[in-house]
DNA sequence: CCAGAAAACCTCAATGGATGCAAAATTTAA
DNA sequence: TTAAATTTTGCATCCATTGAGGTTTTCTGG
């Protein structure tokens, strides 16, 4: 048993072990969450069982997500910078209701096609954030973060045409037309051609006033 | 020592004492809350010290407030009904953005007249929703689902005239534009008349949308 | 291949919010 | 005055979250 442990030369982009290995503890958390809160519930399941399903000490859970509830979401940033990318790769002559229209679209896409990371857990996710109050709050919570920095970015993409708070009632109008929509009617259709349907058409509802802003 | 403990009559309209006492507690509780909150911040502040201070056990707060974040919503369920109530008072010629515009200022003026409880807490509370994620994720859900009540009750106010779903995007676009303009903005100016105008502005934004609704 | 240095992990202990339960105190109604 | 109804309280307990200190693993430069 000779030589088969030469030094490993990084080159640009290329991750080491270290890294490499903390990715797979962070899936590890995330799907032994995942399918201990389908199993058996959220609130009932415990973060030792989490833990130890994934192998590691309860402790070290707290150094991957900050909270319980944080598991659930671990796709929220990369979205929101898919969102804010999207927004950032804008056409000169698009207009500000059709950059909004896109962005709604590629969020949409993004839940479609679910690149990110495994499985059909969007559905699984939706059922426990309509479940359980806490998930529902931190939905809520990041959100409104998302908001804040889009509406931001869009200030800054536009920012000869809108100010901070046209900005921001444009993107409030719109998100909040779309969730309290979607929410609203849920316990109606169920396919996810109807649910997208309604979010169009709440989406219309609010671009509609948006217009006038250009 | 005589006769000075005569039973009580109750007529109709009159309140028990076992009420009247809650009614106490419950103001100590409140008040001894935001007061440690104000003095040494929200998660400083232990149940102990609220139960210790309102001269009741700590098992006893949780049978007034679900939770520790619960107390500074206290008159949360009255602002509702206050809303649901100025739409249930629709005139019949009322169009929808009219009444929808009236139920934002009489929310507002809630706030500045605090006819409900006494004190100014409501900068306290202001102050410590925006500094406190633990209330800010409690304030947007009590706010989402006021959303979703509202956007019900619109929908019965207006059968023939607003789909379910029209309502709630409704709704949602007002009071998402509002919420994510004036949060956007509260770094920069100060005075509630320069909040209540950023409110104002923002909700026109929705509005324009809105009157394509009739 | 080896010696730090750095990064991740682990164990252990403590804090504090929240809940269930049964006994004790208080209020109401008869 | 007494019994029923309601509140309050004193535990006991669960569990999320955090801090401290020690151990293992990975990385980097000889």
């Amino acid at each position: 048993m000779g030589e088969n442990h030469k030094r490993v030369q990084y080159s640009s982009g290329m991750v080491g072990l270290r890294e490499r290995k903390k990715q797979r503890t962070r899936q590890a958390l995330i799907e032994a969450a995942l399918r201990l809160f389908e199993e058996k519930g959220f609130e009932e399941t415990t973060l030792a069982e989490i833990a130890a399903r994934a192998e590691v000490s309860t402790r070290t859970f707290f150094s991957y997500f900050v909270s319980k509830e944080d598991v659930v979401f671990y796709d929220s940033q990369s979205r929101l910078d898919l969102a804010v990318a999207a927004l950032a790769a804008r056409k000169p002559d698009e207009s500000v209701t059709d950059l909004l229209l896109r962005i709604i679209d590629v969020s949409f896409d993004h839940v479609l096609v679910a690149q990110d990371l495994t499985f059909e857990d969007a559905a699984l996710r939706a059922r426990l954030v309509l479940t359980e109050p806490a998930l529902q709050a931190r939905a809520l919570h990041l959100l409104f973060d998302s908001q804040l920095k889009l509406a931001r970015a869009l200030h800054e993409a536009f920012p000869e045409r809108l100010t901070l708070v046209e900005s921001a009632a444009a993107v409030g109008a719109l998100i909040g037309a779309v969730k309290v929509a979607v929410i609203a009617n849920l316990e109606q259709d169920h396919s996810l051609e109807e649910i997208i349907d309604t979010a169009r058409r709440a989406a219309d509802v609010a671009l509609a006033g948006l217009r006038s802003l250009g």
